[in-house]
DNA sequence: ACCCTTGATTTGACTCATTCAAGAAAAGCG
DNA sequence: CGCTTTTCTTGAATGAGTCAAATCAAGGGT
């Protein structure tokens, strides 16, 4: 399992580290993972593996591309090891569960605004909000910051905070 | 000018207070500021007022739907008066400017995923990422987490405007 | 196989945006 | 005009993530 990742570190230029496997591997198992999770697991592997080890393994994946880095509003950020087919996600604004989709179009930038007001785009990151089908029928309030306000706001609903937390 | 605020806040079930109306002034004279920004701007019209009666009364106007609230990756939260139009984003890799971009679709969500995997989408959000045209020509690095790197290894993957899609 | 250089990890402290809580103020109804 | 409720102030806390110095180890050179 494990030497599935290290040719794929050196060719990106990095040292084979065990802190690394444990990482990738946890990144196998846990596709949208944050990093307080990423530590739990990958202490599986490597149970002395600190908090910031991961954060550094994390920046180092990222910056050479073998991890992306995606951060829903209102939550902590998320690391996956699926990268360069440019797609996007589903979060559910109850739990935070975040599910991929797929683009339809392919390569980055997907989609291109009218006006670009002089900037020069290289990527569009689409992000789609709503329930997670466990979330639907549970009646929970949405607890990420978003349009569901002003979606709700024609029932004149005030609602309290929400546990949704980790 | 402040006038104008007062039955808005009304309507919305909202106490017009002097500090609501400093922070929506703010909001109007700068369309994309995070919360520290509008203190200081806020305090031109009312200066004793704290940080967080800020934080407070943004949150107040976002629950109301007075306000939308943007998050990007790697920045602090962006707070703008612009509702209702479920109008996007292009953000720029280095010097984190914002400008809106128009959806030509019109109402939430304008997009939707070819396969939900269960779940009930009511908003996609969509970011641009790129460089400003400030920022194009200084050959300023990205300072923003994101694809720019990989996206550089495969530059010429741009694509022709498939209009505001968005 | 060993050593050495460089890169990686550990440890610990620290920053920053944002939130929480309790008391004081003021909005707006009657 | 006073009362009630909402809102603001003051002060402290939380939590994700970063920075820096010192230790450790990967892997090429000898």
């Amino acid at each position: 399992m494990e030497t599935t990742w290290a040719p794929r570190l050196r060719d990106a230029g990095l040292r084979v580290t065990r802190p690394r496997l444990a990482v990738l591997d946890a990144l196998a198992g846990h596709p949208h993972a944050d990093a307080d999770t990423l530590v739990t697991v990958a202490r599986q592997a490597h149970p002395t593996i600190s908090p910031q080890a991961v954060y550094g393994v994390l920046k180092a994946l990222v910056a050479v591309g073998l991890a992306r880095r995606v951060e829903p509003a209102g939550a902590p950020a998320l690391y996956e090891v699926r990268v360069g087919d440019n797609h996007h996600h589903l979060v559910c604004r109850s739990c935070g569960a975040v599910a991929d989709v797929d683009c339809t179009v392919g390569a980055a930038p997907c989609l291109s605004p009218s006006d670009t007001s002089g900037f020069v785009v290289d990527e569009a990151e689409v992000v789609f909000w709503g329930l997670c089908a466990d979330c639907q029928g549970a009646g929970r309030p949405a607890v990420v910051p978003g349009a569901s306000d002003r979606v709700r706001q024609q029932a004149g609903q005030q609602h309290t905070r929400g546990g949704a937390g980790a």
